[in-house]
DNA sequence: CTCTCCAGAGTAATCGTTTACCCAGATGAA
DNA sequence: TTCATCTGGGTAAACGATTACTCTGGAGAG
């Protein structure tokens, strides 16, 4: 079933059946008619890998998530799935599975189909720039949420603004003694909203740092605890951490609300069904996925962009007074 | 940068080019070595779309999620990412949102794009038959976790089989008076679990059936503590119900473990990092996404499969005596 | 009335790769 | 020695759609 047998069908070339069905030009009301209702009558769906080749456009992007697992990263696909759906854009998806060759890998076998942009959430910091910089050459390469390279466009929160209102928040309640509980420093959120905290708080030097997981969040929250008694907050650098030392102050005895205040990052579900919720930054991601959009169909010599939208926190009891 | 350029520097034909890259052929090992390095002194990588044309074949499979913000989802995906890229083969993705048109409009892209297979978690159990049926004419399709249609191959777990198990685990433990919390019955496995249940359990008249939220979880435990009060389990379809549950027990003023408990479906992270724990049947993810490649990859002329896999009860303290 | 311009339509080249087909030379059997 | 067979390699035709280029006829300007 291609243009050919359509063609045939309505008398007319395949020249007329690609105008009409692409609608590039426009063409006489009665080939029109003719082409559509031949189209219609045969079921026929332009394939869509010709015209790929002689397009030189697939109209797919490639998606690299660091890591499906982390549940922010579910909710940032779907935003991306939905924004360039809408465009008739679609999503060809790998996971990095947290590992640099893997992640360097993916990239290869997306760019071999040659999709038309390159999304990516970088899995390191430093590790990832090469891997990206590569990719930049050949395409558009957009970073989100995370970044790794200065030389390709970067979509994100503006993680300095968010600690700042966070700490501003744990100010008003008079929590002025707070501890940053980090993950992998190798993730540059957590990097950013460290050097954010360290610049910021009032306690800038008490930061801790560990891996993305909620036996790190219980681990540093006793740890914290014992080296610092007077900690009023624990600002944790995303939600399963936050999570993880919700309930390890629970074990311990502590009350929520109460003297510990408790914050993590991402709002992810985990945290807005916790008991008790704890309150959580949120990233806009409808506006970031818009961005990435826009982004990815921009033409190459777009100077590099760097787009950071304000986060914004959900307060909850976990730092209520 | 294409054949052409490698044949040229090599001194040899695109098709040797070809041959060797391909592996298909054997050549020479001149003009293996030769193809070899100029392939790499030039960073020649084969252009997928070309090939896909000439093969007829993408190595690109579609998979259409019904609603990515399920938590199970993100999991599932990840297992077929897993498997699907170990072969080789791309996964294309795309959302329905819960939504019979778009997951229409969905399965419409992915054909276009000729994937050689399509992935489907269908919306409903009865409104989806049309599309797969449709799709099942074009390629290979396998519905994945829910079923809509008996003419196209399904991998998923045993509900029935789970449903005894867990029973059979509430009855060890002295629960002989369950209630089954449904979501939205068009959805294939709530429709199942459900109806296990009615056949299964000693009580099993006591059904209510909502939708998938916390909420309804919260709701449907008040409703059927008020109506059966002697229930001593709250048998719920999915994870996000039984967390609602469980939140609107410990409001209620019950403890957990206690006299009633409460047990979900999928084994996700929220019911896992939940406090308290909270039990539930886990899909066999990896063996399911091993199972759907086989099919996937499969000759369209195989007889229709349907592959079924145990679930296995994580018993927490939801469930304790 | 002639010339220019334009719209509408068709022909054929093109995108990059694979592979059917062909040819030359070598090998082995009879 | 002769003939079938096999191996290694090249030429060119696909795959399906788009589009540069060409052609024709008619409208409008001078």
């Amino acid at each position: 079933m291609t243009v050919h047998d359509v063609a045939r069908l309505a008398g007319v070339s395949t020249a007329s059946v690609s105008r009409v069905l692409s609608g590039r030009r426009t063409v006489g009301a009665d080939v029109d008619e003719r082409v559509r209702s031949a189209a219609a009558e045969l079921g026929y769906q332009v394939n869509a890998v010709g015209r790929s080749l002689r397009r030189q456009s697939t109209e797919t992007v490639g998606l690299v998530i660091a890591d499906i697992t982390n549940l922010f990263f579910p909710s940032l696909t779907k935003a991306l799935e939905d924004a360039f759906a809408h465009q008739g854009l679609g999503l060809l998806l790998a996971d990095a599975a947290n590992d640099i060759a893997r992640e360097r890998d993916a990239v290869s076998r997306l760019l071999a189909r040659q999709v038309d942009a390159l999304l990516i959430t970088p899995v390191s910091r430093l590790q990832s720039r090469r891997t990206i910089d590569e990719a930049n050459q050949r395409t558009t390469v957009v970073q989100l949420d995370r970044r790794a390279s200065t030389k390709a466009h970067y979509v994100g929160m503006d993680n300095s603004q968010a600690v700042s209102d966070v700490l501003a928040h744990l100010a008003e309640l008079g929590r002025t003694s707070p501890v940053f509980i980090g993950s992998d420093p190798h993730i540059s959120t957590t990097w950013e909203r460290q050097r954010a905290f360290s610049r910021l708080a009032p306690t800038g030097d008490r930061v801790l740092t560990g891996d993305f997981s909620l036996d790190w969040g219980r681990t540093a929250t006793i740890e914290a605890l014992e080296r610092w008694p007077d900690t009023d907050a624990l600002f944790c650098a995303d939600d399963l951490i936050a999570v993880g030392a919700v309930e390890q102050l629970r074990a311990m005895g502590h009350r929520l609300p109460g003297p510990v205040a408790v914050v993590g990052f991402d709002d992810t579900l985990l945290v807005r069904l916790h008991t008790p919720p704890v309150s959580s930054v949120r990233q806009p991601l409808a506006e970031m996925a818009a961005a990435a959009v826009e982004l990815a169909v921009s033409t190459a010599n777009l100077a590099v962009q760097r787009r950071l939208f304000p986060g914004t926190l959900q307060a909850r009891p976990s730092t209520a007074p």
